[in-house]
DNA sequence: GTAATTGCAAAGCATTTGCAGTAAG
DNA sequence: CTTACTGCAAATGCTTTGCAATTAC
C-alpha cells in the first residue's frame, strides 16, 4: 500500500461525484504534485480487482469511478455525463435463478437512469456530447 | 439516403449481435467493399439521432448498436463484453414521476444484467478484458 | 445545380504499457 | 534484499474530423 494507492483510495471516498480517472487526477495531484496519470489508472484498475471501489459500468467517453461498493443505482445526465446516487432506490424483482439462452450464468444486474441534470437544463439543452 | 446509409440500416436490422462499428463495418464491407470506417461512424450517428437504431450504453471499450428500438433488455458477457436480448424483460416498476434530486428530470430507465456467455463459461473463465 | 455525403488520411482522446529508477516490507 | 510500484513518455485503440471529390435529389 503506497501512499499513491491510499491517496487515491481515500479522495475517491470523500466525493460522491463518480470522478473520472482524469478528475481524479486533478484532485489527487493536489496533495501529490508529483503523480502521474499512469500510476492512477494503475492503481485505479488495482482497487477495482480488490473489490476497493467500484468501476460504473455506463457507457460514455471516459470510465467513472465509485468509492462507493454497496449496491445502489445511478442517475446519468444525458448530456453531460455526470452521475448521481439514487437516494430512494428502485425495488427490483427478485434477480436469482433468471435463465438467459446463451449465457451460462447471470451474476448480477444494474438498473440506471437517464435523465437531464439541472445545470444542463438551465444552459439550454442542447444534445451536448456526453463525456 | 445514400446506398451506403441503407446498406448499413438493413444489415444492422438483420443480426441480433449488437455489432461495435468495426464489426459492422467488416459486414458491410462484404457489399460495399470501398466504404470506409469513418462513413459506417457517421451513418451510425445519423441513424442514432434520427432514432432508428440504438446506441447501447453499456460499458466496454467499443460502442455497440443495436437495430431493434423497441424497449427491451440486455445481458452482457462480463468477459467479452457480447451483447444479448432478453426474451422474458422484467417487469419494472412504474418510473414516470420518479424525482432525483440534482436532476431536472428522469427520460428513461435500463435494466442491464451481467453475466457470462456459454463460449466463456467453457474456455475457462479467465478475467478477460471486455471488448 | 447545390447541399449532403463519401473515401482517405490525419488528428484526438482516453487508456495502457515499457522501462529504468524508487520505495515498501 | 527483493518485489512491487512509480514517473515518464511512447504506444494503442476507438472515434472523430478536414478536405477534395462524388453522389443524391
Amino acid at each position: 500500500m503506497t501512499r499513491q494507492r491510499s491517496v487515491i483510495l481515500e479522495e475517491l471516498r470523500k466525493v460522491d461525484t463518480h470522478p473520472t480517472a482524469d478528475e481524479l487526477y486533478t484532485i489527487v495531484r493536489g496533495l501529490l504534485p508529483h503523480i502521474s496519470l499512469g500510476t492512477v489508472y494503475r492503481n485505479l484498475e488495482y482497487l477495482v480487482a480488490a473489490g476497493e471501489i467500484a468501476r460504473l459500468e455506463s457507457a460514455g467517453s471516459s470510465m467513472r469511478f465509485d468509492g462507493d461498493v454497496s449496491g445502489h443505482q445511478h442517475v446519468r445526465c444525458l448530456h453531460c455525463g455526470r452521475i448521481a446516487d439514487l437516494v430512494h432506490p428502485l425495488a427490483l424483482p427478485a434477480l436469482h435463478g433468471i435463465r438467459v439462452e446463451g449465457f451460462d450464468r447471470i451474476v448480477g444486474a444494474r438498473v440506471e437512469f437517464d435523465g437531464v441534470c439541472d445545470q444542463c437544463a438551465l444552459r439550454a439543452n442542447a444534445p451536448a456530447r456526453v463525456k
